[in-house]
RNA sequence: GCCCGUAUAGCGAAAUGGUAUCGCGCCAGUUUCGUAAACUGGAGAUUGAGGGUUCAAUUCCCUCUACGGGCUCCA
């Protein structure tokens, strides 16, 4: 057994069995310390002990390079930015300042208004005190003695943490000349600290509430190494080249025009073509699960959603009404009320349970100006939606019907990085924000809780993130920020048939009310284009991609034989487009590729004589010589096939 | 909605208190090509909109609109 041999932020050193456990190592560096979880150092390398303490794991040492000592470091440089903070504009007040997924961030009460040259000065101002290399030092106290010491300095938001705290002590950290309120752990040092990026600059809510004061956030990230800060740096820039807008350009996909308003997309050719592709798609698999599509208007009376309830949760996000004959009508923003209306025209028996009405259905929401994002959030968008109408013990079973269909879809459009989280009320917390008793509540997360068991797939429990109506389970994914985003959903409603009067006669002939699952498997068709775009980068499936062949003619002389071939292949429904413009091969097949069109069919003297193709497909593969109609089949029995 | 920032030709960028440069694309001519950019020439801009300061504004200031990064929100 070797030994490691680790220097302790006392400056005590520390002598470890290489493998030894957690438990061990405590023993050794002696109790006070290790209630402080600190970090240590080894040859100059930053070592986390503290996040293993939960986890009794077997003792490794770490670099930075692994996750768990990130956190601390990030942490810590949050710390050395707020010193520099301090140094450079006196007076100024700190909210908190977490290590986040990736990098860290401070909040800063201040009267001057930071600019994108601020953050240089306060780069260079850590890298002037990472150099003094002042020590990280922990002060335990009363947290009585803490109220005392920031209120004296006039630090009301770390006063305003410290009496909401429970615990009878309290730790400080100290570096240089800045002291913070704060659990730990951190460096040893500041000069630990090496390379140091500040991103942005952003508005925050103090304690993210919008009726607080809003302070500036400053967002960061370090590295121990100027190399590892490089390769990040490049990664974001290869990050933006995903970006959906970016490729929705590329790809003549959509568009925004300032006439027409904020968040109102514009499909062009390509774009339309992919939508009503997956829109045909989505139609087909519902109708072969047994959902009846219907059509319903975009408008209605704002008595309808008086009705459903959804008035004054959500009065302000929707589209101001138009008066017509003394009766206002709302552009709707959403399906359900029409879809209800369906369900009581057409279903009165428990036999006819569970009822499936889908509709590709346009809906208007005024999302404050601040949040639209490109098409993954608009103010008008199309949603894959569909209601069930289901007695409560037919719940779970529809559910992991509706989840494996998400699931076996997603894999065919080549959507992978997802994951579910079943989305609970929190009536402690915000109990105004949901309707109706808590026993019933529990019930109906019981029986999402039960579906999404069966499906065996790993998936997360999240409070406060329920609809007013009932709990959900939401289809999580990240967009290229690393920011989690709702992809689809699947909601248990409770509340509103109820409300809305719908009923059926059960078997014992009594009047009874349904439970709606809303579900769409798409979420939005914008929405989940927009992810489809960055997770793919435009290299869709064939049968999705909105030009399946380009046809390149060597030169003039085999147009005519191009032309035919192109013809042919329009005849069998398959979406090719001929290119004989007056440019090199090498130019065309370029061209070919940015438009990331999955098959090249090169025509020249030897193909027009043998009538054959010669292919070249989007990842650079080639075959040469391939009979005409051969191509044509196969290619058509991969779009029927959608491999 | 709030904080910070951005807006120059179809697209991506450059420059300047004295009306704008480059690349791609587009158009014309030459070239007719075997798997990711042939060559030459040309056209194209009331510098996002409105107002102000100034002899003079694309540049400085204000308002609006749209876009970007966050916060809040997301039925």
């Amino acid at each position: 057994m070797s030994l490691i041999k680790l220097t302790l932020p006392d400056g005590k050193a520390l002598q470890v069995e290489k493998g030894s456990t957690v438990l061990q190592a405590i023993e050794k560096i002696g109790t006070r310390l290790a209630q402080a979880a600190l970090s240590a150092s080894l040859d100059g390398k930053l070592v986390d002990l503290s996040t293993k303490l939960e986890k009794d794991a077997s003792f490794k040492v770490h670099t930075f390079a692994t996750i768990e000592g990130k956190e601390t470091y990030w942490h810590s440089t949050s710390h050395l930015m707020a010193y520099a903070i301090q140094e450079l504009f006196p007076g100024v007040k700190f909210g908190t300042g977490p290590a986040i997924e990736e990098g860290f961030y401070y909040d800063v009460d201040c009267s001057k208004s930071f600019t994108p040259e601020d953050l240089i000065k306060i780069e260079e101002k850590m890298k002037e005190l990472a150099k003094q290399n002042f020590p990280v030092k922990r002060i335990e106290m009363r947290r009585g003695e803490a109220i005392k010491f920031f209120d004296k300095r006039n630090d009301h938001y770390k006063v305003e943490i410290l009496s909401e705290l429970d615990e009878d002590m309290v730790s400080l950290y100290e570096e240089g000349k800045f002291i913070d309120l704060c659990t730990g752990p951190h460096v040893s040092s500041t000069g630990k600290i090496v390379a140091v990026k500040l991103l942005n600059i952003s508005g925050s809510y103090w304690r993210g509430d919008a009726k607080n004061k809003q302070l500036q956030r400053i967002y960061g990230i370090s590295f121990p190494t100027q190399k590892e800060l490089d390769e990040y740096l490049k990664l974001r820039e290869e990050r933006e080249q995903r970006d959906h807008r970016r490729i929705g350009k590329e790809m003549k996909i959509f568009t925004f025009n300032e006439d027409v308003g904020m968040g109102l997309p514009l499909w062009l050719p390509n774009g339309e073509q992919l939508f009503h592709t997956l829109q045909e798609y989505m139609r087909r698999e519902e109708e072969m699960a047994g959902y009846h599509y219907v059509r319903t208007p975009v408008i209605s009376k704002g008595k309808m959603y008086e009705r459903t309830g959804h008035i004054p949760y959500y009065a302000e996000s929707m589209y101001a009404p138009i008066e017509i004959e003394g009766e206002n009508y709302y552009l709707r923003p959403m399906n359900c009320p029409h879809h209800h209306a369906i369900f009581s025209e057409l279903v009165q028996s428990y036999k006819q349970l569970p009822y499936r009405i889908a509709e590709a259905g346009s809906v208007y929401r005024y999302e404050l100006s601040g949040t639209m994002n490109g098409i993954i959030r608009t103010r008008g968008f199309t949603q894959n939606d569909a209601h069930t109408y289901v007695t409560m013990n037919q719940v779970a079973d529809e559910v992991v019907r509706v989840l494996e269909m998400n699931m076996r879809i997603y894999e065919k459009v080549g959507l992978k990085n997802y994951w579910f989280r079943l989305s609970l009320p929190d009536f402690e917390g915000h109990p105004e924000k949901y309707s109706g008793n808590v026993e019933r509540w529990e019930a109906a997360a019981n029986e999402l809780r039960k579906a999404a068991q069966r499906i065996g797939k790993d998936f997360i429990e999240t409070k406060d993130e329920a609809a007013f109506y009932g709990p959900k389970i939401d289809i999580q994914s990240k967009n290229i920020r690393g920011k989690e985003e709702t992809i689809a959903t699947v909601q248990l409603d409770i509340m509103v048939p109820k409300r809305v009067g719908l009923n059926y006669t059960d078997e014992n002939d009594k009047p009874a009310i349904p439970v709606v699952i809303h579900r769409a498997i798409l979420g939005s068709y914008e929405r989940f284009i927009a992810f489809l775009l960055e997770q793919t980068m435009g290299k869709f499936p064939t049968w999705l991609s909105p030009i399946q062949v380009k046809v390149l003619p060597l030169s003039e002389k085999f147009r005519e034989y191009g032309e035919k071939v192109w013809m042919e292949m329009r005849k069998n429904g398959i979406r090719a487009e001929l290119d004989s413009t007056d440019q090199t091969l090498n130019y065309r097949i370029r061209n070919a590729q940015l438009e990331k069109v999955p098959y090249m069919v090169i025509v020249g003297e030897k193909e027009a004589e043998a009538k054959t193709v010669s292919i070249r497909t989007r990842e650079g593969k080639q075959e040469n010589g391939m009979p005409l109609e051969k191509f044509i089949s196969d290619i058509l029995n991969e779009i029927k096939n959608k491999e």
